[in-house]
DNA sequence: GTGTCACGCCAAAGCGCTTTGGATGCGCAT
DNA sequence: ATGCGCATCCAAAGCGCTTTGGCGTGACAC
């Protein structure tokens, strides 16, 4: 059933029924009616693509998930955020376009993407420090809202990132306060925007007790289980062990827990843990009382805002380009004590 | 730059420019040489809307999500599936759509999805034993394919699934060739059509060696590490605690790992473990030598091999319903030894 | 009665592409 | 010269929708 054919259905012009079933005021409430419910009746929904492209907007948004070769990981982060934001895109109609993109292709992409009017607007994950995409997107004039931000990127773009910095230099000022000084810092891979700014809030806080940073205790990977734990098992067996360590996710807080375990050491006894806390739906950190002592940050929840960002955006090109700050709250969990004497 | 202004550009007519870049023969080789030439130069591409309005093909799949209020988890699994899919989809020049969808609202969403025209096809994903969902798509004419299978379903429909009987009878046997008697089964939800049939795969193994599954060492929930951690304590701590757990996921193998290890236990001589694995990006198990003996099957594969079969069959959509059962090989890794007498 | 206006509706153009059904011109045999 | 066939190209219709501009009608004021 089309509209055609539902207006000849119901003797009205087509017109009319457009206008009738789309809220416009020149058409009696008595026919908006008849069409309304002869249009449910039929089940009629208006095609897609015609409707786009008589408007010119395709009411989908585009998600490029880079999937580079050299680690060919797909974020696990990446379904809890993908759910968050469709739920936004559903309450406003949009679809939701996947595309899977290898590093040196992106920019191809994105002009493509432009080029085809695919999307109305696009999501961008996982910045680098120094990211490209930003400036690319900025030129082509498409709209879009990056998660997490790129600390090298001069010109203003739309971003939401949560207080990396702060959450990881309040996370450290509590190890500090326990009385713990060999902290070592387990971090994502330092090419990551997210990463990097980990650290700072890391050293920050290090600094401002009067304490240097040991280069032996910081490692940065890709955030494995077994990247946690032989991490862990290397720096518990040395000379001058850390008491304490500050890890960039749930995952790879599992594999120093296996390595502390595994030495006998208990957690929040023996060795403190902190863990950044993405609140994946399928890794929980422990149920009402966390397992973890963690900075927490629902990465559900930023799915949910920065499609809503990016949906306003659209709305109203010409505004200011949003951003938006969440704070990663210190979430007291058993995985932290005063450091052993 | 549309379709209009290159062919003006060019001197030529909309027709003849599009049958040049589409490949058509009723053009010359040197005109057809010249446009390619100005649409690269121009970065021109088809409009996406457009040509499917004229074609009458979305190029595009989709991917419906359930997202259940009750366990409102993402499926983990999600992420490495459709990053599999989406090499594909790249390969032929198809889209992918994705929404995410409430349980009760499934129905709605496929007729909207048909009624609409907004894609070719679909993937369905996480099926249930009983599933009214394919019966549902089948009546919509609409092309899909089932990630896993539904067995109560009588109508023929295309699907790819793990044989996670036969892999979980194996693994069975494994344990029963070394000496195991108590086994324990750690299930996934047993309303997924998956997770019954390895339950099936387990007792089958069990009964043909004489042995009766034994209700206290079976367990049913949401894949989560906690599940695997409290059912592996709880269980460790009977009168006569199981000697090995089959477990259905790699996550829980990581709870009953450290439940095992909390109480002095070591994987593989005090107690064993054999899991299935995903071969999930982002969660390995182990390096060369796998940690866990496994049931392995790597759904990346699953999600390029689903893609593959749905594009072929919105190619021919009148051919026979196309169904691939992939074997989980046995993977043998450090979990698993002779019964300790 | 006539003019004015708002109201409710419609015909037709247009979005950017594909595709049908010719048109045109040229070489070649007749 | 004439006719035919082939190779190239084109005009225009159509995909299903929105939207512009306009058209008839009845109510109301004068």
């Amino acid at each position: 059933m089309n509209l055609k054919e539902l207006a000849a259905h119901l003797g009205l012009s087509q017109t009319t029924v457009s206008r009738a079933l789309n809220g416009y005021p020149e058409v009696s409430e008595t026919t908006r009616q008849r069409v309304s419910h002869a249009a449910e009746q039929h089940n009629y929904r208006p095609n897609t693509r015609a409707k786009s492209l008589a408007t010119g907007r395709a009411m989908a948004v585009g998600h490029v998930i880079p999937t580079s070769t050299r680690h060919e990981m797909v974020n696990p982060i990446f379904g809890d955020f993908i759910s968050g934001a469709g739920e936004t895109y559903k309450q406003h109609g949009y679809d939701m376009l996947l595309s899977m993109v290898e590093d040196g292709d992106q920019p191809r992409v994105y002009r493509e993407l432009k080029a085809k009017g695919t999307v109305d607007g696009l999501i961008v994950h996982a910045p680098e420090t120094s990211d490209p995409r930003i400036g690319l997107l900025s030129d082509l004039e498409i709209p879009f809202v990056v998660h997490g931000r790129a600390s090298d990127e001069a010109r203003p773009y739309a971003w939401l990132d949560v207080n990396n910095t702060s959450a990881f230099a309040r996370a450290t000022e509590l190890l500090l306060d326990l009385g713990h000084r060999r902290i070592a810092l387990l971090n994502g891979l330092e090419s990551m925007d997210f990463a990097r700014r980990r650290r700072a809030g890391f050293e920050r806080a290090l600094s401002e007790a009067g304490l240097a940073p040991e280069p032996a205790l910081l490692r940065s990977a890709e955030m494995t289980e077994t990247y946690g734990y032989s991490s862990a098992k290397e720096m518990l067996a040395m000379d001058h062990p850390p008491t304490a360590f500050l890890v960039s996710s749930l995952i790879i807080a599992l594999g120093v827990r296996r390595a502390a375990e595994e030495q006998g050491l208990v957690l929040g006894r023996d060795v403190s843990l902190i863990t950044h806390d993405d609140d994946l739906s399928y890794l929980r950190n422990g149920g009402d009382v966390p397992v973890f002592t963690a900075t927490r940050s629902s990465v559900r929840d930023a799915g949910r805002l920065s499609a809503q960002m990016l949906i306003d955006q659209i709305g109203a090109p010409a505004s200011a380009l949003p951003t938006r700050l969440l704070e990663a709250p210190l979430i007291h969990g058993r995985s932290t004590g005063p450091c052993p004497t």
